[in-house]
DNA sequence: ATCACGCTGTGAAATAAAAAACAATGACTG
DNA sequence: CAGTCATTGTTTTTTATTTCACAGCGTGAT
């Protein structure tokens, strides 16, 4: 099975892959491609072993070929439903970066509590209320959720998605959530990152003391 | 050194601990930080190894006193100042994250290019242009920078942000970003971790089969 | 008073991940 | 045309991380 972090490089090699198209780039060396992802050309020719693409020695990885490869391995056939709970400044961002990735994801419903917003279209998306989000999302049996409240409700929407039976949540709250093992579960912790990063910059700087 | 993972759960059980206390819990079992964590007893154990704190067999960890000595392993004695660069809906959304991170970090600046924004305060801080970021930060040596316009400027103001001496970037454009070495980089890939989440969920769903 | 229990801290073993090393290939050079 | 070179795919080695295993130690029960 494809570990965890070559399917993240996977999905990082595709992404600077489609740039490089976009710039006419056809061809490209691993160590080029390690350049554009912070890697280094063993690990990438590694990862590149499970695509099941073969480049050649001399002109290196069509670029347009290994894409293809790459999307196949990655993409579903069909498209996936999705849907987002919490639709305030973060809520809207992410919706904003969705639309890169359409039409292979789509995002059939919205959910807030805020009354305001229930009944609106925001960004292309009919907004429910929280409460309704088994009955909602049950018949568009939806995949994936994301959860964007704040932390005091993040495991009551979690446990509303669950029983919503999507099967993979992405959580953005500041506050670990559970779910049973049959979900995958991403905690998006922004402000962990932020904690991580000042701690390792500060390391980095002091030269390697605390 | 502690490593990256290592240092990733301490700042989960500090934030999990922190919501202990609040709750009125005085004394945890790393069986017991294992569950709230997501993590297992012997990991649990072994992470706080690190941070010289001794629990008791009969009674645990005490989780006031853990707590402090996580923070002293993961704090600095002064505040971290920081600056922000794109305050559309995701740059506002991070701004609101930090008030839960007061006083320790500290928003000495935010910066756009639209210029109905330059001068205004936004989220209790004033709002400069993007093509003043050097300028601003070096005198008041801000060490952390955070990310958050789209991708085709990014790479830009990640460099204004390097010229600026700052020491930590984060970045939120679905793109990567060059730094030199001496800055610690991480970049929040949202769109990256959407497909993951997408890609194991369906396997899970699938029962292994891709 | 002795035993069994459940927990901690840590050394040792197992597992996972990354890096290095290398044979094979064809292009280019002199 | 032999020799050098740079690159690939894959095997091997090294390194990092996680898990297991167990000694040591109070506590409470018998």
């Amino acid at each position: 099975m494809t570990p965890v972090k070559t399917l993240e490089r996977l999905i990082l090699y595709r992404i600077v892959l489609e740039q490089s198209v976009a710039q006419g780039v056809t061809h490209l060396f691993s160590k080029d491609l390690a350049a554009l992802t912070g890697s280094n050309p063993a690990q990438v020719r590694r990862d590149l072993m499970v695509v099941g693409y073969t480049g050649n020695p001399q002109k290196g990885y069509t670029v347009s070929e290994l894409v293809e490869k790459i999307r196949k391995l990655l993409e579903p056939a069909e498209g996936i439903p999705m849907a987002l709970v919490g639709i305030g400044n973060l809520g809207r961002a992410v919706m904003g970066y969705f639309t890169r990735l359409k039409p292979k994801f789509n995002m059939v419903a919205a959910f807030d509590s805020d009354e305001t917003k229930v009944g609106r279209i925001i960004a292309g998306c009919r907004c429910h209320h929280t409460s309704e989000i088994v009955q909602v999302l049950r018949p568009h049996s939806v995949q994936l959720g994301i959860v964007t409240v704040p932390e005091m409700y993040a495991q009551r929407v979690v446990d509303g998605l669950v029983a919503a039976n999507v099967q993979g949540i992405v959580n953005f709250a500041p506050c670990p959530v559970k779910v049973p093992r049959s979900v995958y579960l991403e905690n998006m912790q922004m402000t962990l990152t932020f904690e991580k990063v000042a701690y390792f910059a500060r390391l980095k700087h002091n030269g390697g003391a605390v």
